[in-house]
DNA sequence: AGGTTTGTTGAAGATTAGTTGAAAAAAGGG
DNA sequence: CCCTTTTTTCAACTAATCTTCAACAAACCT
């Protein structure tokens, strides 16, 4: 579930925008000014930030500096008054991704909304790496001294999870919970099956290995 | 993905024209006189150039006429301190392509590129080569070993999105994003439809592949 | 040994992709 | 400007693959 982070102090908008986005699926924390928003964002990762410029205590632009200058990538859109097309080029000069002139169509929101989310998880390639083996999210791909190979994305999900945290034991039903939602009604003896698949694809790993923890559930660990 | 050179001596201007652009996906490379212009250009293509005039070291006008002298035709959009009508003439006796007066409204600037690229894409045949494939973008023809054949708009743009970058993964949504626009209302299964005519078409390619990620989306492989 | 937990397998079910043809939209030509 | 041709889209169907479940075999613990 993706969360965004809507900085407006209009709470009638705040309101609006977090209904159309909650209709659509994303998690959405309002906050009333840039302050608020930077301690939200200490406590909480938010996949993308919706920024009106113009608040009391801390607005807009100052909000994106502070980001941009500890290195904080996250995809912001800005909301700006019509006509201001100044606020346009400091927003963009300071680091925003993308901008909407109030009034604000909500459709035009979400579209834009989901274009940026899209175009932010294209440039952070999201993977990670146990001994020689690599683990690529977005391809679900999995590569061992050059020879790569996808995999079903069930099974990807289960070995990324585990992998990520070695040594850790996962129950089924925390791996259930993780990977096919928490509402899944699926037997949880299915991730029984996959982790025997996985096992069959890396018989010959010498990265790692998935043990059995009998009566609790399973875990990866390095070799 | 077309290239533009900007020399600027202001470091903002320079910075809040580079950001603009990006947005509209260009390539931006900036330089601060005409100089260092010419060095750059030595060394790298570039689709057009936006150039101040006035700068130390060497100044647009002059900037203009030495690549004019050599039989340089790129296309030179210039900008003008306000109320300098006679850069303006003198600029377009050098060989100027269009002007702009400061203070500049990026908008603006962003449209008369636009136009200015359009112009000059009839002159300057943008390509991409994967192996002996050629693909020409302005006359949407693809050229192997000699056989050439012209490609439907959106067949072409798939396969050269995806050419750009061999190896990687889109999704459907991705290109219909930068094909299609972030706001097509259309079916992503279209994206499927035309990828398959692709593979019928490159069949025999010995090239390149267009390889299915299921549950992802595409990807173009080298052979 | 007996009960419980886990591993393995195959087949049904669900999902995703490929193919085709026809309708709709766009482009081109007279 | 209308008609023809081409391109693009959509929908229906087929094919491929993934996921799940259930049944049984094997392993484990006491």
């Amino acid at each position: 579930m993706l969360k965004i982070l809507i900085a407006e102090d209009d709470r009638e908008l705040r309101q609006l925008f977090s209904h159309v986005l909650n209709r659509h699926g994303y998690t959405v924390v309002g906050v009333s000014n840039g302050q608020e928003a930077l301690d939200a964002m200490d406590t909480d990762f938010y996949d993308m930030i919706i920024s009106d410029i113009m608040m009391p205590v801390m607005d807009g632009y100052e909000l994106v500096h502070q980001l941009r200058d500890v290195g904080n990538t996250t995809p912001i859109l800005m909301i700006t008054a019509k006509d201001a097309f100044d606020d346009m080029r400091m927003g963009f000069q300071s680091g925003v991704d993308d901008y909407m002139v109030k009034p604000v169509n909500v459709n035009e929101m979400v579209l834009r909304v989901q274009a940026l989310l899209r175009r932010a998880q294209m440039i952070n390639d999201r993977k990670q790496t146990i001994g020689d083996t690599v683990m690529e999210c977005d391809s679900l791909t999995v590569t061992v001294a050059g020879e790569s190979m996808v995999l079903p994305q069930k099974e990807f999900m289960l070995l990324y999870k585990m992998a990520a945290y070695p040594g850790k034991i996962f129950t089924r039903q925390q791996l259930m919970d993780e990977i096919w939602g928490y509402d899944s009604e699926s037997d949880t003896h299915t991730v029984d099956v996959h982790i025997g698949r996985l096992r069959d694809r890396f018989r010959d790993s010498k990265d790692f290995k998935i043990v059995t923890i009998r009566g609790i559930g399973y875990k990866v660990v390095k070799l």
